[in-house]
DNA sequence: ACAAAAGTGTTATTTGTACACCCATGC
DNA sequence: GCATGGGTGTACAAATAACACTTTTGT
């Protein structure tokens, strides 16, 4: 499943096609299909979601594998979830011949789903939640230039919450890896900074952090 | 896939089976095996563990899906990974007729492993270690009555790094999850104070996590 | 000059880290 | 009374949370 940010909505959103055959035809779905012989499960996502979606070359991570015996009516089928994370404005949905009607939904105007779908994308949001507060993620959804507040704002639509500005830029600044680009022209205030991620500082980063985390020992906290 | 903990050890241990047919004949292996029509996959899971090593009644979590195509010389064939922890010294490994040879292994004394399963086992660490960090587990390695020190033991070995022991004790007892049984005996140097989980404490802690989670906001550790 | 949003200073409080010491028991 | 591990006290450093203020722009 994909799962994008909409800055202007302020809204995550999750692209949706709609299912031209039973069971539950006439209705939206996540985009998937069958894993072939030669493919990993990895490649299997990603060539459904291009044949479905046109959308493509997206990290995507492994979610959750579905078996419930009676989740779909055609008989016993494993699902296999993976997710990715996308910027809106950069994955245009382009029309296909042989593509599904495929659609953004804002995650809090949904339609009711096939199989069960609703209960993938729930763990989806779960998870994304809970990785929000250890890994930055601002990478994949936003443009590549951002204001401060627009991080804050994509923030706050994952975890549903608001944060206190001052603290918000403080860590994130400190962290290291947002770079200043420019300033934001044509508003009607004072011009925000722009910055774009630093994806080797990042990276960097994410090696440290093994390490920080031996040194640091245990850290409850529940 | 079963982890279990021998204090007297100190170390962590993970079940294995010997293969009594192809492909990786004689070679240890962790219990697997095919899911039936109409079982969950967890249920699949628990079903060959007691089919082949007689343990059964365990907490289990889907951990990974591994599918590499060439993963299994006889096919394609895709493994739902699960795990669970145990107890070592409740769940004593019994003799069955139709029972593989199984047997615990330290895991930095490991056999040969067939298929991918080093692999399995590996990411089966490396989310044991992360979710120490956040979650109470000693629960199911320790038996009931344990003292802080087992249960600092434990950690230090999960982790594999020492832990203060002023500041862990501080901690583990903060969380208010464990309660006083009474004195160890008949040891040459003063008793420590045995203590057992107590689970409703722990349940409701987990209530009240995500209910914090949101008061605090975010929480880089990156 | 005013509105609107960007951006900063500072402080009280909580949490983490480190070290050194005292205590109870068996032999 | 000594060796052995169990079990504190406390102080300094760092991270977090909270609030109020100043700055820069377009109109």
């Amino acid at each position: 499943m994909v799962l994008g940010y909409d800055k202007d909505q302020k809204n995550l959103m999750v692209l949706l096609v709609r299912r031209k055959n039973p069971p539950y035809q006439g209705y939206w779905a996540l985009p998937g299909g069958f894993v072939e012989e030669d493919e990993t499960l990895e490649q299997a996502a990603l060539r459904e979601l291009e044949e479905e979606t046109s959308v493509k070359d997206l990290f995507i991570e492994q979610l959750y594998t579905f078996g419930q015996p009676q989740r779909d009516p055609r008989g016993r089928v494993v699902s296999v979830a993976y997710y990715a994370l996308i910027n809106l404005s950069k994955h245009r949905l382009k029309a296909r011949s042989d593509a599904a009607e495929a659609s953004w939904f804002a995650i809090d105007q949904l339609p009711a789903l096939a199989f069960d779908h609703a209960d993938i994308l729930n763990t989806a949001l779960t998870r994304l939640r809970n990785k929000v507060r250890y890994q930055p993620i601002g990478f994949e959804l936003l443009p590549d230039e951002f204001t401060l507040r627009q991080l804050q704002d994509l923030y706050e639509s994952v975890l549903g919450l608001p944060l206190n500005k001052r603290n918000f830029r403080s860590r994130i600044l400190k962290l290291g890896i947002l770079e200043k680009t420019g300033k934001q022209e044509g508003v009607a205030h004072r011009p925000a900074t722009l910055y774009r991620f630093n994806k080797e500082k990042y990276r960097l980063l994410e090696q440290e952090n093994y390490t920080n985390l031996l040194k640091r020992g245990l850290d409850f906290e529940i």
